[in-house]
DNA sequence: ATTATGTATGAACATGTGTTCATACGTCGT
DNA sequence: ACGACGTATGAACACATGTTCATACATAAT
């Protein structure tokens, strides 16, 4: 049976191994988690996504809230429409984000209590 | 007074861009709170942190679990550990690992909904 | 003390990724 | 049609980071 090399010792506790390994989600599941979080991860993503908290933004002026480059906020902006936290709607020249997901602020409130610790 | 370049045409929406500058946190905030995300985004840690939910493991069992090596292991406990998301315990040669922060696994609870989508 | 097991750590390496630069695309006004 | 402005995109570059390898440290048994 595939098994990695465990400790010889078989004071390692076997049961809690077997019921760790039982609750363990699957591959994908747990990279699609990791992928959830890694989006955030990135101050300049996560501003992105602070700014639009409330209300609509457009690339430039997201660019002066966030302290980045156009060409920078676009890149991101994209990355996170690729993973539908944030849709646009274009006007004219301008192109307006808005956030695209309802579990994010959650998410970020939740991440903030963890900080105040 | 500090401006970045805005959009030339005052079209930009002037009052929105002031109150999303107002409401973002500040920089170490708003950092600090990537990081905690940074944290859970690496599939090895993720599943460290899940494999630990619930139970305590030593080293050598979180590495069958997580299928990862001693050495990879080891090294994003010590990750899990300067950021007080785990705490250990020695017992003779094994050194035990566990949970040391209430607020993650409603965090990665919350993750998991907007993975549901 | 010496050996064996479990864990920790540093260096090297490979990989992923965010920014910048240049440029292309789309829309509006003249 | 042409120019100006806002946005998007690809390539290149710099940098961060996760893994492996080798090795050191810690503890227990002989």
């Amino acid at each position: 049976m595939l098994s990695v090399e465990v400790c010889e010792t078989e004071g390692a506790d076997a049961a809690a191994v077997e019921l760790a390994k039982a609750v363990m989600p699957p591959d994908d599941q747990v990279v699609a988690l990791a992928d959830s979080f890694k989006i955030l991860s990135e101050p300049t993503r996560l501003r992105l996504v602070l700014a639009l908290i409330g209300r609509e933004l457009c690339v430039c002026d997201l660019g002066e809230v966030v302290g980045a480059s156009q060409s920078a906020v676009s890149h991101q902006l994209r990355v996170l429409r690729n993973h539908r936290l944030v849709k646009h709607r274009r006007e004219g020249k301008k192109a307006f984000y808005s956030l695209d997901d309802a579990h994010i602020e959650k998410l970020i409130a939740q991440a903030a209590e963890h900080i105040a610790e």
